[in-house]
DNA sequence: GTCTATATATGGATAGAC
DNA sequence: GTCTATCCATATATAGAC
């Protein structure tokens, strides 16, 4: 994970804007392992800056500290996770065959992402602190919720999902089962003897979600 | 939250031994909530013994330290959670009935618990690492799961129920949402503007749920 | 822009007084 | 059983050298 460097550099420039945003980069990639790990205050600078090659003074020289870093990561994360969310498009299949989709993306997007899934569960034990001075939130919601709307609503008029279903609630549930497949997986494996985690499971979890969904818009 | 006492007190001993244990557990509910809102590594153990009216020292001859303290605090957290989690019947109940009870509870349950269910967090955090060597553990998932079986079961041999659901897919199901609902009700709440901590919301994922899961069962 | 050095605080863990 | 005192390690935040 760190960046091959001597330890005993001397204070050494970087020489292009390139490298110097290879620092920051770096930086940010250590700290979003690290403050999923360990949460906010728990999180170790030194740890951060050692993995990323570089001393704890420039922390400070990027974003000024701990909390500047922690909102750094967070928001790259969000930009992350929403980029990969805009590219699926289910606009020109079946009302069906789209929510389907719609539900195992969500599944397996979140299984593979399981640094963004406990980054916002650090961000809820700071009680959504930070994410509430962020702009990067608003869009994000509205544009997943809006595909969700508009596959549900194509449903509807064609009669494949009946009506009185709120988008909202639809979404909360599919959200639901995907992040608690990650977010609680060792408690639960160990409660339950179910890896949550394994390849097998995943496809199950997928499989239940996609029936849960269908069943639930059924007319 | 801190028990009054003389900030300039010299050393006094407990008077009896009912006084020893409340200082125990008084560090106990202060290592709950500080551990739930910081994580392991983010606690504060000077908060926690501040918080508990004693000092430092006392974590120490109690608990041995910081990671015996947490463990004892998860360990007593569940054990909580599995009396209350025991005193549901449902047994008396036709099975739809007592199948939208189970699923009511459930989402009640965790909004009214909010502690635990942020402590499980912290859990995850750590992988599960303290959890494991822990044995209240497999009573607790034998119980639910299996009462949650054997409504199931009940239901799909009078017919109110379809067959080849696997009851750990439906126990998965309802802690999805019931825990989603708590863990993640801060980001949620930011990003899509519905808070799920009110009571309102709280009925409204309840009836969600119920619906979800009947319809789940449904022949 | 990056490092080393430093002050300052806080935490971990124990010894000793009562 | 509880406190105070203390040592040592680690973390924060900044200053100064290059």
């Amino acid at each position: 994970m760190a960046r091959s460097r001597s330890a005993s550099a001397a204070a050494k420039p970087a020489e292009s804007a390139g490298e110097q945003e290879l620092n920051r980069s770096a930086l940010l990639a250590a700290a979003a392992t690290e403050f999923a790990g360990h949460g906010l205050r728990g999180a170790s600078l030194e740890t951060i800056a050692r993995a990323a090659g570089i001393t704890r003074a420039m922390v400070y020289y990027y974003f000024g500290g701990r909390e500047g870093l922690y909102i750094a990561t967070l928001e790259e994360a969000y930009r992350g996770i929403n980029a990969a969310e805009m590219a699926l498009d289910v606009e020109r299949l079946e009302p069906l065959q789209a929510m389907r989709k719609l539900v195992e993306f969500r599944i397996d997007f979140y299984a593979q992402n399981p640094t963004f899934v406990a980054l916002v569960a650090v961000e809820n034990q700071l009680e959504g602190a930070y994410l509430r001075q962020s702009e990067v939130v608003r869009d994000r919601g509205t544009h997943n919720l809006a595909r969700t709307r508009s596959v549900l609503e194509r449903g509807q008029r064609e009669g494949a999902f009946r009506k009185g279903v709120d988008p909202l609630d639809l979404h909360q549930l599919m959200v639901s089962i995907g992040i608690f497949n990650v977010s609680n997986r060792h408690t639960f494996g160990l409660i339950f003897g179910r890896d949550l985690g394994s390849e097998s499971q995943l496809a199950r979890t997928r499989r239940m979600a996609a029936e849960v969904v269908l069943r639930y818009l059924a007319p």
